[in-house]
DNA sequence: TCACATCCGGAACCGTGATTCAGGTTCCGG
DNA sequence: CCGGAACCTGAATCACGGTTCCGGATGTGA
């Protein structure tokens, strides 16, 4: 029953150049989706990271499941983003917070429409609305951002956003650093809500 | 050589029923991808229409044809609001078409991605996006806008509302509306261009 | 270095959905 | 009311792309 070293933790040591080839085909999937949009081939992604198909449903059950593997470590990097933005003690996180996600979500540009969007990914989303919350609490605080200003408003802006970044990001991809100055703008004026 | 009504003037006054479907097919592609977004089969437009797939052939080259006729209609709609937000001679023209700008993307939903983005239609972008212009001018004359905010900010305005509407869409219509309050906010308050 | 478990490549397989086509049907002018 | 052009239908055709599979390559422990 009680093996030496059966525990659930070591799922499988991956043999090195499997584990190359996963982050190979990662990095790529961030790129071709990035530039192309989710509809690319998986082909293209294989190509790309300089592989054959096959090796990809080694390592993703499905490019759905791949898809999710991308978007999962985006929310991580949003989410840590917030954690980061809670340490400042003097309300000014939620300004901070709104421009790292700016910079993550710009860098992702193909994979924004799964961020907020999918009824997956449910838990982690909700996550991150409550951090956002808490950002916004301590910019109220702080008088950083004014009463009639909440997180409903914050989340109004991001979504905006992503917009701003998938429509721009052509001709010119600093146009959402613009976007964010005169939300900004807009947040700390703030104004009686509905 | 000279026909008595040979001009290219009288490309075939379709029959009846054939426009009457025509419009039927517009109806209900315009649902349909609406509702479920342009991925949706061209036999859900058929059906919805309470037609046959190869009704549409009839009508459009392909399923890219369809969309372009409904996406140009959507483009005249705006431009339309556009015009008619020029008329006002008092500088409020612009906040009148952004609002006109929302509830028309808000009623068609998915066809929002191809409205600004699609290489096609420049021409037609190219053309709203001058009367935007016109519209900023207006403003800053009559002192509505400030001047250190330009046409490029109204545009990212824009952009975000499409991001706001495909977000909200589902759980909160309105959200668009509030995202305009605030984007108002901001573009009157202005600051600097970078 | 050997034998084996893992892994990889990429052609074959399959489902989905756009597009086409061979009839039947419906309007329209006379 | 007729003949024929214009239309409509929906099953068949085709292309595309995700997924599977098996022979061959490669890393690993002994």
């Amino acid at each position: 029953m009680s093996g030496p070293a059966a525990g659930a933790l070591t799922p499988k040591p991956l043999r090195q150049d499997a584990a190359r080839n996963r982050h190979l085909l990662l990095e790529a999937a961030r790129t071709v989706f990035g530039q192309d949009g989710l509809e690319t081939a998986v082909e293209d992604v294989a190509r790309t990271a300089g592989l054959g198909t096959g090796t990809i449903y080694r390592h993703f059950a499905s490019k759905a499941d791949l898809i999710t593997a991308l978007v999962e470590d985006l929310s991580d990097q949003v989410e840590i983003s917030a954690d980061t933005a809670l340490l400042k003690k003097d309300g000014s996180g939620l300004w901070d917070f709104l421009y790292a996600a700016g910079e993550i979500q710009a860098r992702n540009q193909g994979l924004l429409c799964r961020f907020w969007a999918g009824r997956a990914r449910a838990a982690q989303v909700a996550s991150i609305r409550a951090k956002i919350s808490r950002l916004v609490n301590a910019a109220h605080k702080h008088k950083t951002l004014p009463a009639s200003v909440g997180q409903p408003d914050v989340l109004l802006v991001l979504h905006g956003l992503r917009g701003v970044i998938e429509a721009n990001y052509e001709d010119r991809p600093d146009a959402w650093q613009r976007y964010l100055e005169l939300a900004t703008i807009a947040l700390k004026a703030g104004s009686k809500r509905k």
